[in-house]
Formats: C-alpha cells, sequence, structure tokens
DNA sequence: GTCTATATTGCGATAGAC
DNA sequence: GTCTATCGCAATATAGAC
C-alpha cells in the first residue's frame, strides 16, 4: 500500500465519484473514505471538481493505451474487429469504473468532455475504417452500413459492462463470464457481417 | 398546455433528473424551471425525492404497456426479436428520456429500483425464452448461449439511445436514422444467431 | 392551491497552527 | 504536508399569510 493522502484521495475519488457521481457526493465524504482532511483536496486539486477532473484523467489515459496498441498491428478487418472486442475486454477489466465515467459525461459533460470525446472518435473511427475494408475486401457483406455496423459491434461490447449492476440482480449466480461472453457475441457478430456462400 | 403547477412540476423533474441527475438538481431550479414555487414540491409530493419517485413511477408505467403488448402477440421466434427490436425504439421515441433513468437506477439505486428491475426482468425472461424456442424449433444456431444472446440483441438496440448524446458531437448530422439502424441491426443479428445452409 | 419568509442543516473553500 | 476551526452560502423543508 503505502499511499500518501494525494493518492488516497484520488483511490475515494474514483470509487466515490463513479459509484454516485460527481454532485451526490461531499468532500467530507470523500476526506473519510480517504482517511485525512477535507481540506487537502483543495490543497492538492484545487478543490472537488480539481479532484474530479483528475479521476478522470486517469481513467481515460489507461483507455488510450489500449487503443494504441491495437492501432498499431496489422491486422485483417476480422482480426481487427476480435482484437476491438478483446480490447474492451482488457479496459473494462482493468478499470470497471470507465464505463461509469464514460456514460455520465456522455449524460452531462464537464470540461473533460473534450478528451473524452477525442478518445471516442478514435475507436469510432478505428472500426468505420475496419469495416469498410472489409467491404471492399468482399468479406462482409456489401449492404452492410459501415456507421451502423461500428454502432452494432460497440453495443453489443459496451452493454454487457452498462447492464452488468442490473444483472446481478437476477441473473443466476455469474461468475466470470466475461470471456466466454465477448467470444460468443463475436460469433453473432461476424457471422452476421460476413458473407456466406463461401 | 393548460398544466396546474403538480403538472409542471413532474414535467421539469423530469427533465431536469434526466440531464444532472437527482442529486445535480435543486428544488429551486426546480421550481424556476417550472415557473412556479418550490414550497410546492413538498405539498405535492412530499419534497424532492418524492418528486424524483413520481418521475420514475410515470416514466416506466409507458414501458409497462409497451412489454404487454408485445407479449401477447403469437408470434415466430424471430417475429418476436423483432416486435422487440420495433417496441425497443418506439419506448425510446415516445420518452427519450427514460434510457437515463433507467441507467441512472443501475448505477445508483434509489427506491424505485425494485419496481424498474421487474421490468427489465420481464423483457430478459420474454428474450431468453424467445431465444430457446428459437434454438429448440431449429431456427437458431444450437450452439448459441441463450444468456448471451440475449445480452448481445440488448446491447445492439439500447446502445444506439445511450450512445446518443455522443453520437451528435462526431457524426455527420445524422438525421433521424433511428428506423433504419435497427433495420440493419435485426438483420446483423439474426443472420448471426439463425442456421444457414437453409 | 400558491405564495413569502424563515429555520436548520450541510456544503465547499480557506486561514492559520503545527 | 496535514490538521482544526470557521466563514459564507446554498441546500431542503416548513410555518403561516392569502
Amino acid at each position: 500500500m503505502e499511499m500518501d493522502a494525494q493518492e488516497k484521495l484520488l483511490a475515494a475519488g474514483t470509487r466515490l465519484f463513479a459509484q454516485k457521481g460527481f454532485a451526490a457526493v461531499s468532500i467530507r465524504e470523500l476526506s473519510q473514505a480517504a482517511e485525512t482532511n477535507s481540506s487537502l483536496i483543495s490543497y492538492y486539486f484545487g478543490g472537488k471538481e480539481g479532484l474530479y477532473a483528475a479521476v478522470l484523467e486517469k481513467q481515460f489515459a489507461s483507455v488510450d493505451s489500449v487503443i494504441a496498441s491495437v492501432r498499431e498491428r496489422h491486422l485483417s478487418p476480422v482480426e481487427r474487429i476480435e482484437a476491438y472486442a478483446q480490447g474492451v475486454l482488457t479496459a473494462h477489466t482493468q478499470n470497471p469504473y470507465i464505463i461509469r465515467f464514460l456514460y455520465s459525461e456522455f449524460a452531462n459533460p464537464t470540461p473533460a468532455f473534450e478528451a473524452i470525446q477525442k478518445e471516442v472518435r478514435k475507436i469510432y473511427e478505428f472500426l468505420h475504417q475496419t469495416i469498410n475494408e472489409g467491404i471492399t475486401r468482399g468479406q462482409f457483406r456489401a449492404d452492410l452500413n459501415p456507421a451502423h455496423a461500428v454502432l452494432a459491434i460497440a453495443g453489443m461490447m459496451n452493454f454487457y459492462f452498462i447492464s452488468r449492476p442490473l444483472r446481478r440482480y437476477f441473473l443466476p449466480a455469474e461468475g466470470e463470464h466475461d470471456a466466454q461472453y465477448f467470444e460468443d457475441a463475436l460469433k453473432i457478430y461476424l457471422n452476421g457481417v460476413t458473407k456466406h456462400g463461401d
């Protein structure tokens, strides 16, 4: 462990802002969770908003590295879709709170939104280009609308994590089927977009 | 129009709670948006929390009617998947804020969560049964995991609305392609789950 | 049924001791 | 670098006039 007050505040902020949203968390609650003093939030981060910005920045830095590692490899369209799915799984597994922040910013943008938008756009363009290439190469159905095909795969992959808290209430003791879901969803998707009668 | 104070508060609460979240909206802001007085929130709803509960109740009542109308029809598995997609489109079109409340409750359940959970469970079981029947009838692939197939279709359909606010920032002037997206996504999904070599 | 006025609590930020 | 104490303000709720 060995965390100083600044690190403990960042950790507490990540958890609490993700769980309850920015407005619902007070600096008193934050400082108690971090076992430190509320005045240190201003000292280190310039206030509650500054702490929130620091939390977001750290979250999305890790996303960026995942994207970059996928982009630089030379892969076929199908392999790229698979790499995207694996990247989503990796990102959400490494960082279970990121989907909350992403959605919070969708719904109610803060100044940090611009940076997030840039990340999302990179992913969108990567997928869009992948679909187009798959069509051009004759591997994907020619009647595919690329923008819609992108939304379809992104929805299949991200909704799994979005719906996680709710699923825990009514699905039989979901162990950790994450990898299996991604495999199954990929099969449905690739089967749905590729040409048949091969 | 002809709205009394109670109706105006309910309308203002729906918009503001959806846009900013429960904690980020004050009763002053609410009463100003409704062009009335903050004390009326307590008078009619017993307080800010009561107004929020009333907003949620009204939102999910409309979802229930959509589900019920789909369930009672006699449809084949493929037709039921199509009816589900149409139902999602209808519900979100009639009520653009519902996805926000749904997600807010996923992330941070309030006492209203129990009722929402019941609605979601109904939808889940409808889809699960549909997939199973499709497999039994030999229309869907036998190696399909029903739970995963449900999540895949729910993700494709709901993520479209979840991502709407963000898409507006980087997609070329999305007109209203909603119906077209649903058609395209359905084609991918059904193509992905049904048996081939027919 | 709707308003004004106000009681009370909790908020975020900061001054200043150590 | 971390604490205590406190300031000023905005929050929700309510009492009471009309």
